[in-house]
DNA sequence: ACATCGATAGTGGTCGGACCACTCCCCTGG
DNA sequence: CCAGGGGAGTGGTCCGACCACTATCGATGT
Protein backbone atom coordinates (compact mmCIF):
# COMPACT_ATOMS: atom_id res chain seq x y z
CA UNK A 1 0.00 0.00 0.00
CA UNK A 2 1.40 3.63 -0.69
CA UNK A 3 2.09 5.50 2.41
CA UNK A 4 -0.83 8.38 2.14
CA UNK A 5 1.65 11.12 2.34
CA UNK A 6 1.39 13.72 4.42
CA UNK A 7 -0.67 16.61 3.37
CA UNK A 8 1.88 19.75 4.31
CA UNK A 9 3.76 21.86 2.27
CA UNK A 10 4.01 21.64 -1.90
CA UNK A 11 3.75 17.78 -3.26
CA UNK A 12 7.66 18.70 -4.40
CA UNK A 13 8.77 19.81 -0.67
CA UNK A 14 7.40 16.33 0.24
CA UNK A 15 9.20 14.84 -2.78
CA UNK A 16 12.64 16.48 -1.73
CA UNK A 17 12.24 15.38 2.03
CA UNK A 18 11.68 11.38 1.09
CA UNK A 19 14.86 11.29 -1.08
CA UNK A 20 16.51 13.12 1.71
CA UNK A 21 15.52 10.38 3.72
CA UNK A 22 15.88 7.68 1.92
CA UNK A 23 19.76 8.63 1.79
CA UNK A 24 19.80 9.63 5.21
CA UNK A 25 18.50 6.28 6.29
CA UNK A 26 21.02 4.13 4.14
CA UNK A 27 18.40 2.78 1.96
CA UNK A 28 20.13 5.09 -0.98
CA UNK A 29 24.17 4.69 -0.74
CA UNK A 30 26.63 7.35 -1.94
CA UNK A 31 27.41 6.79 -5.90
CA UNK A 32 23.94 4.84 -6.25
CA UNK A 33 21.42 5.13 -9.09
CA UNK A 34 18.28 6.38 -8.46
CA UNK A 35 15.24 4.89 -10.05
CA UNK A 36 13.92 7.10 -13.36
CA UNK A 37 12.46 10.44 -12.87
CA UNK A 38 8.98 8.54 -14.39
CA UNK A 39 10.11 5.82 -12.04
CA UNK A 40 10.36 8.11 -8.77
CA UNK A 41 7.28 9.82 -9.79
CA UNK A 42 4.51 6.81 -9.95
CA UNK A 43 6.42 5.66 -6.55
CA UNK A 44 5.74 8.76 -4.84
CA UNK A 45 2.00 9.49 -6.79
CA UNK A 46 3.13 12.41 -7.93
CA UNK A 47 3.64 14.18 -11.83
CA UNK A 48 7.54 13.83 -13.34
CA UNK A 49 7.18 17.59 -13.46
CA UNK A 50 7.01 17.85 -9.71
CA UNK A 51 9.64 14.96 -9.27
CA UNK A 52 11.98 16.82 -11.83
CA UNK A 53 12.01 19.98 -9.39
CA UNK A 54 12.88 18.13 -6.70
CA UNK A 55 15.49 16.34 -8.14
CA UNK A 56 16.75 19.49 -9.80
CA UNK A 57 16.75 20.94 -6.14
CA UNK A 58 18.99 18.00 -4.64
CA UNK A 59 21.42 18.75 -7.69
CA UNK A 60 22.05 22.39 -6.71
CA UNK A 61 22.59 21.23 -3.04
CA UNK A 62 24.92 19.10 -4.30
CA UNK A 63 23.37 15.84 -2.99
CA UNK A 64 21.96 14.48 -6.72
CA UNK A 65 24.07 14.28 -9.30
CA UNK A 66 22.21 14.03 -13.34
CA UNK A 67 23.72 12.44 -16.04
CA UNK A 68 22.31 12.71 -19.52
CA UNK A 69 20.98 10.13 -21.07
CA UNK A 70 22.20 7.90 -17.82
CA UNK A 71 20.50 8.14 -15.20
CA UNK A 72 20.30 10.20 -12.08
CA UNK A 73 23.08 9.39 -9.16
CA UNK A 74 24.39 10.00 -5.37
CA UNK A 75 27.09 12.34 -5.19
CA UNK A 76 30.03 10.84 -2.93
CA UNK A 77 28.17 13.49 -0.21
CA UNK A 78 32.13 14.37 0.85
CA UNK A 79 32.62 17.76 1.89
CA UNK A 80 33.28 19.27 -1.59
CA UNK A 81 30.00 18.08 -2.89
CA UNK A 82 27.62 19.54 0.09
CA UNK A 83 29.51 22.97 0.36
CA UNK A 84 29.48 24.17 -2.70
CA UNK A 85 26.51 25.81 -2.27
CA UNK A 86 28.46 27.70 -0.23
CA UNK A 87 30.01 30.18 -2.56
CA UNK A 88 26.15 31.46 -3.46
CA UNK A 89 26.56 32.85 0.47
CA UNK A 90 29.87 34.86 -0.33
CA UNK A 91 28.77 36.06 -3.64
CA UNK A 92 25.55 37.78 -2.81
CA UNK A 93 26.41 38.79 1.05
CA UNK A 94 26.59 42.77 1.22
CA UNK A 95 27.40 45.39 3.57
CA UNK A 96 27.67 43.96 7.68
CA UNK A 97 26.82 40.41 6.36
CA UNK A 98 30.55 40.85 4.41
CA UNK A 99 32.77 41.43 7.70
CA UNK A 100 30.87 38.89 9.52
CA UNK A 101 32.21 36.23 6.47
CA UNK A 102 35.96 37.33 6.59
CA UNK A 103 35.80 37.13 10.73
CA UNK A 104 34.13 33.54 10.34
CA UNK A 105 36.97 33.75 8.07
CA UNK A 106 39.20 34.76 10.16
CA UNK A 107 38.42 32.04 12.52
CA UNK A 108 38.60 29.09 10.31
CA UNK A 109 41.56 29.97 8.19
CA UNK A 110 43.66 31.00 11.63
CA UNK A 111 42.96 27.50 12.86
CA UNK A 112 43.87 25.82 9.67
CA UNK A 113 46.98 27.70 9.26
CA UNK A 114 47.95 26.80 12.73
CA UNK A 115 47.38 23.21 12.35
CA UNK A 116 49.38 23.13 8.86
CA UNK A 117 51.93 24.55 10.56
CA UNK A 118 52.09 20.88 12.62
CA UNK A 119 51.40 18.71 9.80
CA UNK A 120 52.58 20.20 6.60
CA UNK A 121 54.94 17.67 4.51
CA UNK A 122 57.98 19.14 2.37
CA UNK A 123 56.17 18.14 -0.95
CA UNK A 124 53.29 20.66 0.32
CA UNK A 125 54.94 23.17 1.59
CA UNK A 126 57.13 23.06 -1.82
CA UNK A 127 53.67 23.71 -3.65
CA UNK A 128 53.13 26.88 -0.90
CA UNK A 129 56.68 28.31 -1.68
CA UNK A 130 55.79 28.01 -5.28
CA UNK A 131 52.56 30.03 -5.23
CA UNK A 132 54.37 32.40 -3.46
CA UNK A 133 57.62 32.90 -5.90
CA UNK A 134 54.49 33.27 -8.82
CA UNK A 135 52.87 35.88 -7.19
CA UNK A 136 56.14 38.44 -6.23
CA UNK A 137 57.48 37.51 -10.29
CA UNK A 138 54.61 38.88 -12.11
CA UNK A 139 52.33 42.47 -12.10
CA UNK A 140 49.28 41.05 -13.64
CA UNK A 141 46.71 41.20 -11.19
CA UNK A 142 44.45 38.09 -12.37
CA UNK A 143 47.69 36.08 -12.04
CA UNK A 144 48.07 37.21 -8.09
CA UNK A 145 44.86 36.46 -7.58
CA UNK A 146 45.12 33.24 -8.77
CA UNK A 147 48.50 32.26 -6.75
CA UNK A 148 47.32 34.21 -3.66
CA UNK A 149 44.07 31.75 -4.14
CA UNK A 150 46.24 28.90 -4.03
CA UNK A 151 48.82 29.47 -1.46
CA UNK A 152 45.77 29.91 0.77
CA UNK A 153 44.51 26.98 -0.68
CA UNK A 154 47.93 24.83 -0.57
CA UNK A 155 47.78 25.79 3.22
CA UNK A 156 44.35 24.96 4.17
CA UNK A 157 44.97 21.64 2.43
CA UNK A 158 47.96 21.25 4.71
CA UNK A 159 45.52 21.30 7.74
CA UNK A 160 43.63 17.84 6.82
CA UNK A 161 40.08 18.96 7.83
CA UNK A 162 38.41 18.25 4.19
CA UNK A 163 35.22 20.32 5.48
CA UNK A 164 37.13 23.31 6.63
CA UNK A 165 38.51 23.58 3.24
CA UNK A 166 35.66 23.50 1.31
CA UNK A 167 33.95 26.00 3.96
CA UNK A 168 37.33 28.33 3.04
CA UNK A 169 37.02 27.56 -0.53
CA UNK A 170 33.47 28.94 -0.58
CA UNK A 171 34.00 32.17 1.71
CA UNK A 172 37.34 33.00 -1.08
CA UNK A 173 35.02 32.46 -4.41
CA UNK A 174 36.68 33.68 -6.64
CA UNK A 175 34.13 36.32 -7.36
CA UNK A 176 33.83 37.62 -4.01
CA UNK A 177 37.44 38.11 -3.72
CA UNK A 178 37.58 39.87 -7.24
CA UNK A 179 34.48 41.85 -5.30
CA UNK A 180 36.24 42.61 -1.90
CA UNK A 181 39.87 43.31 -2.92
CA UNK A 182 39.47 45.03 -6.01
CA UNK A 183 39.16 48.23 -3.72
CA UNK A 184 41.37 46.86 -0.99
CA UNK A 185 44.62 46.39 -3.37
CA UNK A 186 44.42 49.83 -4.56
CA UNK A 187 45.21 51.58 -2.00
CA UNK A 188 48.66 49.97 -1.61
CA UNK A 189 48.00 47.13 0.08
CA UNK A 190 50.35 44.78 -2.07
CA UNK A 191 53.47 45.19 -0.49
CA UNK A 192 51.81 44.50 2.97
CA UNK A 193 50.07 41.52 1.78
CA UNK A 194 53.78 39.97 0.53
CA UNK A 195 54.82 40.90 4.35
CA UNK A 196 51.87 39.05 5.31
CA UNK A 197 52.79 36.23 2.86
CA UNK A 198 55.91 35.43 3.57
CA UNK A 199 55.60 35.83 7.69
CA UNK A 200 53.28 33.11 7.18
CA UNK A 201 55.47 30.92 5.06
CA UNK A 202 58.09 31.75 7.68
CA UNK A 203 55.63 30.27 10.28
CA UNK A 204 55.18 27.06 8.62
CA UNK A 205 58.83 26.37 8.22
CA UNK A 206 59.62 26.80 11.53
CA UNK A 207 56.59 24.59 12.42
CA UNK A 208 55.36 26.99 14.93
CA UNK A 209 51.46 26.86 15.16
CA UNK A 210 51.16 30.24 17.42
CA UNK A 211 52.99 31.86 14.81
CA UNK A 212 51.34 30.73 11.77
CA UNK A 213 47.87 31.43 13.76
CA UNK A 214 48.61 35.13 14.22
CA UNK A 215 49.73 35.92 11.18
CA UNK A 216 47.05 34.05 9.13
CA UNK A 217 44.80 36.23 11.78
CA UNK A 218 46.54 39.62 10.87
CA UNK A 219 46.52 38.46 7.46
CA UNK A 220 42.61 38.69 6.86
CA UNK A 221 42.07 40.70 10.32
CA UNK A 222 43.70 43.05 7.36
CA UNK A 223 40.78 42.86 5.05
CA UNK A 224 38.56 42.68 7.72
CA UNK A 225 39.27 46.33 8.81
CA UNK A 226 39.47 47.70 5.42
CA UNK A 227 35.95 46.21 4.73
CA UNK A 228 34.71 47.53 8.27
CA UNK A 229 36.14 51.12 7.19
CA UNK A 230 34.20 50.85 3.86
CA UNK A 231 31.07 50.70 5.55
CA UNK A 232 30.44 54.41 5.93
CA UNK B 1 17.40 42.22 -28.46
CA UNK B 2 17.70 39.25 -26.71
CA UNK B 3 21.10 38.43 -25.62
CA UNK B 4 21.79 35.17 -27.41
CA UNK B 5 22.59 33.29 -24.49
CA UNK B 6 25.40 31.31 -23.90
CA UNK B 7 24.63 27.57 -25.22
CA UNK B 8 26.77 25.89 -22.45
CA UNK B 9 24.87 23.98 -19.85
CA UNK B 10 21.16 22.97 -19.19
CA UNK B 11 18.84 25.85 -19.73
CA UNK B 12 17.91 26.45 -16.27
CA UNK B 13 20.88 25.96 -15.13
CA UNK B 14 21.50 29.15 -17.54
CA UNK B 15 18.27 30.77 -15.86
CA UNK B 16 19.68 29.98 -12.19
CA UNK B 17 23.21 31.89 -13.04
CA UNK B 18 21.15 34.62 -15.14
CA UNK B 19 18.68 35.40 -11.99
CA UNK B 20 21.68 35.23 -9.74
CA UNK B 21 23.40 37.64 -11.28
CA UNK B 22 20.49 39.82 -11.51
CA UNK B 23 20.54 39.69 -7.72
CA UNK B 24 24.45 39.92 -7.33
CA UNK B 25 24.54 43.03 -10.14
CA UNK B 26 21.69 45.13 -8.05
CA UNK B 27 18.71 44.77 -10.41
CA UNK B 28 16.92 42.74 -8.08
CA UNK B 29 17.06 43.97 -4.23
CA UNK B 30 16.06 42.28 -1.61
CA UNK B 31 12.41 41.64 -0.55
CA UNK B 32 11.69 42.93 -3.85
CA UNK B 33 8.92 41.06 -6.16
CA UNK B 34 10.41 39.18 -9.38
CA UNK B 35 7.97 38.95 -12.83
CA UNK B 36 5.87 36.47 -13.07
CA UNK B 37 7.36 32.74 -13.91
CA UNK B 38 5.46 33.22 -17.27
CA UNK B 39 7.13 36.57 -17.74
CA UNK B 40 10.38 35.13 -16.98
CA UNK B 41 10.20 32.47 -18.96
CA UNK B 42 9.49 34.62 -21.55
CA UNK B 43 12.24 36.84 -20.93
CA UNK B 44 15.20 34.06 -20.93
CA UNK B 45 13.26 32.50 -24.19
CA UNK B 46 12.69 29.29 -22.13
CA UNK B 47 9.29 27.10 -21.02
CA UNK B 48 8.00 27.82 -17.67
CA UNK B 49 8.82 24.06 -16.80
CA UNK B 50 12.46 25.02 -17.17
CA UNK B 51 11.83 28.48 -15.25
CA UNK B 52 10.23 26.73 -12.11
CA UNK B 53 12.87 24.60 -11.91
CA UNK B 54 15.35 27.58 -11.41
CA UNK B 55 13.28 29.24 -9.19
CA UNK B 56 12.46 26.09 -7.20
CA UNK B 57 16.55 25.66 -6.96
CA UNK B 58 16.63 28.98 -5.67
CA UNK B 59 14.36 28.66 -3.79
CA UNK B 60 16.00 25.83 -1.80
CA UNK B 61 18.85 27.85 -1.63
CA UNK B 62 17.47 30.03 0.24
CA UNK B 63 17.74 33.25 -2.51
CA UNK B 64 14.14 33.08 -3.58
CA UNK B 65 10.58 32.82 -2.08
CA UNK B 66 7.75 31.72 -3.70
CA UNK B 67 4.24 33.19 -2.35
CA UNK B 68 1.29 30.73 -3.55
CA UNK B 69 -1.18 33.28 -5.63
CA UNK B 70 0.60 36.32 -4.86
CA UNK B 71 4.13 36.21 -6.77
CA UNK B 72 8.11 35.09 -6.15
CA UNK B 73 10.23 37.49 -3.67
CA UNK B 74 13.74 37.85 -3.45
CA UNK B 75 14.43 36.99 0.64
CA UNK B 76 16.65 39.44 2.61
CA UNK B 77 19.38 37.52 2.00
CA UNK B 78 20.00 37.38 5.52
CA UNK B 79 22.78 35.01 7.00
CA UNK B 80 20.04 32.68 8.28
CA UNK B 81 17.86 32.53 4.74
CA UNK B 82 21.40 31.75 2.93
CA UNK B 83 22.50 29.59 5.16
CA UNK B 84 19.64 27.25 5.71
CA UNK B 85 21.17 24.66 3.43
CA UNK B 86 23.82 23.97 6.02
CA UNK B 87 21.57 21.69 7.99
CA UNK B 88 21.63 19.31 4.76
CA UNK B 89 25.38 19.07 5.34
CA UNK B 90 25.16 18.16 8.94
CA UNK B 91 22.67 15.58 8.30
CA UNK B 92 23.87 14.02 5.55
CA UNK B 93 27.63 13.48 6.36
CA UNK B 94 28.86 10.43 7.59
CA UNK B 95 31.74 8.78 9.31
CA UNK B 96 34.89 10.78 9.34
CA UNK B 97 32.99 13.81 8.20
CA UNK B 98 31.41 14.02 11.01
CA UNK B 99 34.21 14.43 13.26
CA UNK B 100 35.56 17.06 10.62
CA UNK B 101 32.08 18.93 11.08
CA UNK B 102 32.45 18.89 15.14
CA UNK B 103 35.89 20.31 14.47
CA UNK B 104 34.55 23.21 12.91
CA UNK B 105 32.14 23.30 15.40
CA UNK B 106 34.65 23.46 18.14
CA UNK B 107 36.62 25.83 16.73
CA UNK B 108 33.83 28.53 15.75
CA UNK B 109 31.50 27.83 18.60
CA UNK B 110 34.39 28.17 21.27
CA UNK B 111 34.99 31.60 19.77
CA UNK B 112 31.87 32.52 19.98
CA UNK B 113 31.68 31.52 23.37
CA UNK B 114 34.99 33.53 24.02
CA UNK B 115 33.16 36.86 22.15
CA UNK B 116 29.54 36.10 24.23
CA UNK B 117 32.02 36.54 28.12
CA UNK B 118 32.76 39.93 26.97
CA UNK B 119 29.89 40.90 25.38
CA UNK B 120 26.77 39.57 27.12
CA UNK B 121 24.27 41.38 28.36
CA UNK B 122 22.10 40.98 31.53
CA UNK B 123 18.69 40.01 29.90
CA UNK B 124 20.97 37.55 27.51
CA UNK B 125 22.67 35.89 30.33
CA UNK B 126 19.32 35.71 32.24
CA UNK B 127 18.27 33.57 28.86
CA UNK B 128 21.01 31.37 29.16
CA UNK B 129 20.71 30.45 32.92
CA UNK B 130 16.72 29.61 32.19
CA UNK B 131 17.42 27.32 30.04
CA UNK B 132 20.32 25.85 32.16
CA UNK B 133 18.30 25.77 35.30
CA UNK B 134 15.41 23.92 33.21
CA UNK B 135 17.97 21.17 31.71
CA UNK B 136 18.69 20.50 35.66
CA UNK B 137 15.24 19.98 36.37
CA UNK B 138 13.55 17.61 33.77
CA UNK B 139 14.40 13.87 33.18
CA UNK B 140 12.75 13.37 29.82
CA UNK B 141 15.64 13.41 26.88
CA UNK B 142 13.90 15.36 24.19
CA UNK B 143 12.90 18.29 26.65
CA UNK B 144 16.85 18.26 28.02
CA UNK B 145 18.14 17.91 24.18
CA UNK B 146 15.64 21.61 23.14
CA UNK B 147 17.05 23.25 26.64
CA UNK B 148 20.53 22.15 25.25
CA UNK B 149 20.05 23.49 21.87
CA UNK B 150 18.49 26.66 23.06
CA UNK B 151 21.63 27.41 25.85
CA UNK B 152 24.03 27.19 22.82
CA UNK B 153 21.65 29.39 20.85
CA UNK B 154 21.39 31.95 23.23
CA UNK B 155 25.57 31.77 23.87
CA UNK B 156 25.50 32.17 20.38
CA UNK B 157 23.47 34.83 19.94
CA UNK B 158 25.25 37.17 22.42
CA UNK B 159 28.40 36.66 20.10
CA UNK B 160 26.78 39.01 17.76
CA UNK B 161 27.52 37.41 14.60
CA UNK B 162 24.59 35.99 12.98
CA UNK B 163 26.41 34.61 10.19
CA UNK B 164 28.62 32.88 12.67
CA UNK B 165 25.26 32.02 14.61
CA UNK B 166 23.36 30.44 11.55
CA UNK B 167 26.03 28.30 10.65
CA UNK B 168 26.25 27.14 14.14
CA UNK B 169 22.32 26.41 14.08
CA UNK B 170 22.56 24.12 11.30
CA UNK B 171 25.90 22.45 12.90
CA UNK B 172 23.15 21.55 15.60
CA UNK B 173 19.99 20.49 13.73
CA UNK B 174 17.90 19.02 15.58
CA UNK B 175 18.28 15.45 12.95
CA UNK B 176 22.09 15.92 13.71
CA UNK B 177 22.72 16.42 17.39
CA UNK B 178 19.68 13.78 17.85
CA UNK B 179 21.86 11.27 15.39
CA UNK B 180 25.22 11.65 17.31
CA UNK B 181 24.18 12.20 21.18
CA UNK B 182 21.93 9.10 21.11
CA UNK B 183 24.73 6.88 21.67
CA UNK B 184 27.25 9.49 23.65
CA UNK B 185 24.36 10.27 26.22
CA UNK B 186 24.16 6.91 26.77
CA UNK B 187 26.93 6.32 28.35
CA UNK B 188 26.76 8.48 31.22
CA UNK B 189 27.53 11.30 30.24
CA UNK B 190 24.30 13.55 31.78
CA UNK B 191 26.93 14.00 34.90
CA UNK B 192 29.46 15.93 32.33
CA UNK B 193 27.85 17.52 30.37
CA UNK B 194 26.35 19.39 33.74
CA UNK B 195 29.51 19.84 34.80
CA UNK B 196 30.68 21.60 31.64
CA UNK B 197 27.70 23.77 31.19
CA UNK B 198 28.02 25.10 34.36
CA UNK B 199 31.75 25.56 34.07
CA UNK B 200 30.78 27.66 30.50
CA UNK B 201 28.38 29.84 32.62
CA UNK B 202 30.98 30.49 35.48
CA UNK B 203 33.19 31.76 32.67
CA UNK B 204 30.44 34.01 31.00
CA UNK B 205 29.63 35.58 34.69
CA UNK B 206 32.84 36.52 35.10
CA UNK B 207 33.28 37.80 32.03
CA UNK B 208 36.21 36.02 31.24
CA UNK B 209 36.83 34.78 27.74
CA UNK B 210 39.73 32.42 27.54
CA UNK B 211 37.94 31.10 30.35
CA UNK B 212 34.51 31.04 28.06
CA UNK B 213 36.71 29.91 24.99
CA UNK B 214 38.28 26.70 27.04
CA UNK B 215 35.28 25.65 28.30
CA UNK B 216 33.34 25.14 25.09
CA UNK B 217 36.27 23.62 23.46
CA UNK B 218 36.40 21.11 25.84
CA UNK B 219 32.68 20.52 25.90
CA UNK B 220 32.39 19.90 21.76
CA UNK B 221 35.73 18.38 21.99
CA UNK B 222 34.58 15.77 24.45
CA UNK B 223 31.68 14.90 22.06
CA UNK B 224 34.32 14.81 19.17
CA UNK B 225 36.00 12.29 21.19
CA UNK B 226 33.63 10.07 21.53
CA UNK B 227 33.09 10.38 17.89
CA UNK B 228 36.44 9.55 17.06
CA UNK B 229 36.27 6.88 19.29
CA UNK B 230 33.08 4.75 17.65
CA UNK B 231 35.28 5.23 14.10
CA UNK B 232 36.48 1.68 14.65
C1' DA C 1 -20.34 58.32 2.99
C1' DC C 2 -18.58 54.18 4.79
C1' DA C 3 -17.76 49.39 5.91
C1' DT C 4 -18.55 44.69 4.36
C1' DC C 5 -18.03 41.09 1.50
C1' DG C 6 -18.30 38.59 -2.73
C1' DA C 7 -16.99 38.19 -7.62
C1' DT C 8 -12.87 38.15 -10.45
C1' DA C 9 -8.51 38.50 -12.47
C1' DG C 10 -3.96 37.05 -11.73
C1' DT C 11 -0.53 34.24 -9.47
C1' DG C 12 2.05 30.00 -8.26
C1' DG C 13 1.18 24.64 -8.06
C1' DT C 14 0.22 20.37 -10.44
C1' DC C 15 -0.58 17.42 -14.06
C1' DG C 16 -0.10 14.74 -18.57
C1' DG C 17 1.85 14.06 -22.81
C1' DA C 18 4.89 14.84 -26.59
C1' DC C 19 9.30 15.20 -28.55
C1' DC C 20 14.46 15.97 -28.46
C1' DA C 21 19.47 14.88 -27.17
C1' DC C 22 22.35 11.90 -25.33
C1' DT C 23 24.28 7.15 -23.44
C1' DC C 24 24.82 2.69 -23.23
C1' DC C 25 24.74 -1.93 -24.72
C1' DC C 26 23.81 -5.52 -27.58
C1' DC C 27 23.90 -7.41 -31.89
C1' DT C 28 25.55 -7.70 -36.40
C1' DG C 29 28.91 -8.15 -39.93
C1' DG C 30 33.50 -8.21 -41.18
C1' DC D 1 37.75 -11.65 -32.24
C1' DC D 2 36.88 -6.87 -33.00
C1' DA D 3 34.65 -2.66 -34.84
C1' DG D 4 30.61 -0.45 -35.99
C1' DG D 5 25.75 0.46 -36.12
C1' DG D 6 21.36 0.71 -34.31
C1' DG D 7 17.84 0.59 -30.91
C1' DA D 8 16.09 1.02 -26.28
C1' DG D 9 16.21 3.81 -22.37
C1' DT D 10 17.43 8.00 -19.98
C1' DG D 11 17.37 12.89 -18.69
C1' DG D 12 16.21 17.68 -21.02
C1' DT D 13 12.79 20.69 -22.96
C1' DC D 14 8.52 22.28 -24.34
C1' DC D 15 3.45 22.89 -24.44
C1' DG D 16 -1.20 23.45 -22.77
C1' DA D 17 -4.56 22.67 -19.51
C1' DC D 18 -6.44 22.98 -15.05
C1' DC D 19 -6.34 23.65 -9.86
C1' DA D 20 -5.56 26.42 -5.43
C1' DC D 21 -4.73 30.48 -3.53
C1' DT D 22 -4.38 35.71 -3.09
C1' DA D 23 -5.39 40.35 -3.68
C1' DT D 24 -8.11 43.74 -5.43
C1' DC D 25 -12.02 46.28 -6.72
C1' DG D 26 -16.70 47.22 -6.96
C1' DA D 27 -21.53 46.25 -5.65
C1' DT D 28 -24.22 46.10 -1.69
C1' DG D 29 -26.33 47.29 2.51
C1' DT D 30 -26.17 50.29 6.33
Amino acid sequence: MEQTAPRKGTVTARAIEQIKAMIGGGSLEPGQRLPTERDLAAQLGISRSSMREAIRALTVLGVLEARHGSGIYVTQLEAGDLLETFGVVADLSRGPRLVELLEVRRILESTATALAAARITRAQLAEVEEHLAAMETTDDPEEILSHDLAFHRAIVAAAGNETMAAILEGLSSRTFRARVWRGYQEEGAFERTRREHSRIHRALVARDPEAARVAAAAHVGEVEDWMRSQLD
